[in-house]
DNA sequence: AATTTATGTCAGTGTTGTTGACATTGTTTG
DNA sequence: CAAACAATGTCAACAACACTGACATAAATT
């Protein structure tokens, strides 16, 4: 059995998440939040089922943090323009500042982590983390354009 | 910025995690247990301090946590040998077992993803998780032999 | 016109985390 | 040895973030 990979994944996870923690707590956000920046950020427009979908919570759940991120002037909503009960969702340029703060930590862990790796060894940490999603969700992986939409 | 990193780590650590989910609910007991049953039959023995310190939580957190796994059965507790102040934490024969069919899916998914991967990929992947880890931690990692003792 | 869909909201509940305070037992130290 | 410290346990209150169930509204579909 894979133990050490299990380890390794938890502790590895707790950091990567843990970085944005404090910047998160100081705005009275929390995870929640966090997750809903990065996707708002990713794909600007996403509507509030492809958001539920992804985070895999209710609705209700949802509507707590989102609400908390509109009325402070993160992330704004706009009806969508085919099917207008589509509420879209957009960061606005607060959400895209901090969204880029938040990030930033983040982006270092990552980036010196394979700073020093071949870009075969950064396409084999890649196709490893695609091959741990279940692949029923590898096609919302290349909706996000997460992989290449021309991969297998 | 890496983005597409960050997301295929969501992604891959929700589904990875998201294995054992139904099992334990099946028991009444959550991802807190998870991990401690994890760690617990990764290195029988371990006292409740260094728990804490992995977990990250607080005693009052993981006492919950514990005192369910310990009346349930799944853990057991000795005082330590040399301080008899620690109780060392022990799986017991229904803990390994549960914690073996917990890992399965899991142990399933990583085998899967690293089936085809050559071991310096692999290499390259556990090298990866610990690039991510603090630094602060590595004698953590190497406490638990989840890296080689021998390694920088 | 009737139904279904996308979203929002109210109310109640559970798990897992937090802080703070205090107790017990065992080790260490002056 | 007595005092201080350390490892653990426990009580109580609280917060974040998940859940369920029920109901409302507006827009699309049939």
């Amino acid at each position: 059995m894979p133990l050490d990979v299990m380890g390794l994944f938890y502790f590895a996870y707790r950091d990567f998440v843990g970085d944005a923690d404090a910047l998160l707590a100081h705005q009275g956000f929390g995870r929640a939040h966090h997750r809903v920046l990065y996707f708002v950020n990713l794909r600007p427009g996403m509507p509030v089922a492809d958001l539920l979908d992804i985070l895999r919570i209710t609705k209700q759940s949802l509507a707590r943090v989102l609400r908390q991120l509109i009325g402070e002037g993160y992330v704004s909503q706009k009806a969508g323009a085919d099917d207008r009960r589509q509420r879209l969702l957009y960061p606005t340029e607060k959400g895209r500042r901090f969204f880029r703060t938040l990030s930033a930590t983040q982006a270092n862990r990552i980036n010196s982590a394979f700073e020093h790796l071949s870009p075969d060894a950064r396409r084999t940490i890649r196709a490893f983390f695609v091959a741990m999603v279940e692949p029923n969700d590898h096609g919302r992986l290349k909706a996000l354009k997460l992989i290449d939409t021309r991969d297998p």
